[in-house]
DNA sequence: CCCTGATTCGC
DNA sequence: GCGAATCAGG
């Protein structure tokens, strides 16, 4: 495979997108992990979140003359220091001034409730990345299998929110029917959440469970 | 162990 | 330029 336009654009779209070079890879296919990042560093895209570089050139006591022979060739005129010379746009954006970004840059803090769900904070309303959908809309890929179906974010107090599949699964979506009224299912799935308490004798074993049951494959 | 990204270096 | 191998933190 090679790094046609397009695979370097996706690559690009992806990697500040947060997603990990792992992901990257998987996607464009026919390219490993190390070969994403390889690019990415190639390419001069920033530098993400990384395990093991917070690190900085401690000035420690060490038996080495050589202090820096860091080979910086184009060190035309940087006299001072750049802790993080990732800033890139200055000036940028006239038409709005003022941003109403949120104060942290790190990522946002996040429970996660049963069956593996990502709950959304307060006042979280849009997802992390859409700064704007300037450009042509993009095949968008992770929600292919998903298209019609009733995903996270269309639950509401009115469609049942019995689970089809499971979470993480690319089809994984919800029932979405018109709830049983007083109930977070639909008519029949509250048939399967909900069973009569028989006298026990006459009870059976298998209780349906959202989420929680044994994965079967 | 697994995951992650960074870096190196032979091709 | 490419990416496997390697490194190193979580």
């Amino acid at each position: 495979m090679s790094w046609t336009e397009e695979r370097i654009d996706t690559l690009k779209k992806m990697w500040d997108s947060g997603l990990t070079a792992t992901q990257i890879a998987e996607e464009l296919g026919g390219v490993s992990r190390n070969a994403v990042i390889g690019k990415a560093h190639r390419l001069g895209l920033p530098a993400r979140p990384s395990p093991v570089k917070p690190n900085e050139p401690k000035a420690a006591a060490e038996p080495k003359p050589a202090p820096a022979p860091r080979p910086t060739p184009a060190a035309t005129a940087t006299p001072a220091e750049s802790p993080a010379p990732r800033a890139a746009a200055p000036a940028a954006t006239p038409s709005a001034p003022a941003e109403p970004k949120p104060a942290s840059d790190g990522p946002v803090l996040r429970s996660v409730g049963p069956g593996g769900f990502v709950r959304q904070n307060p006042g979280e309303q849009t997802p992390p990345i859409s700064p704007a959908p300037p450009r042509r809309l993009v095949p968008a890929k992770p929600s292919e299998a998903i298209a019609g179906k009733t995903s996270l974010l269309d639950l509401n107090d009115k469609i049942c929110k019995w689970p089809i599949g499971h979470p993480g699964e690319p089809d994984f979506h919800f029932c979405g029917d018109k709830v049983n009224p007083g109930f977070p299912y639909c008519v029949e799935h509250c048939g399967h959440a909900y069973q009569a308490q028989l006298p026990r004798r006459d009870r059976r074993p298998p209780p349906p469970l959202p989420f929680g049951g044994p994965r079967v494959r």
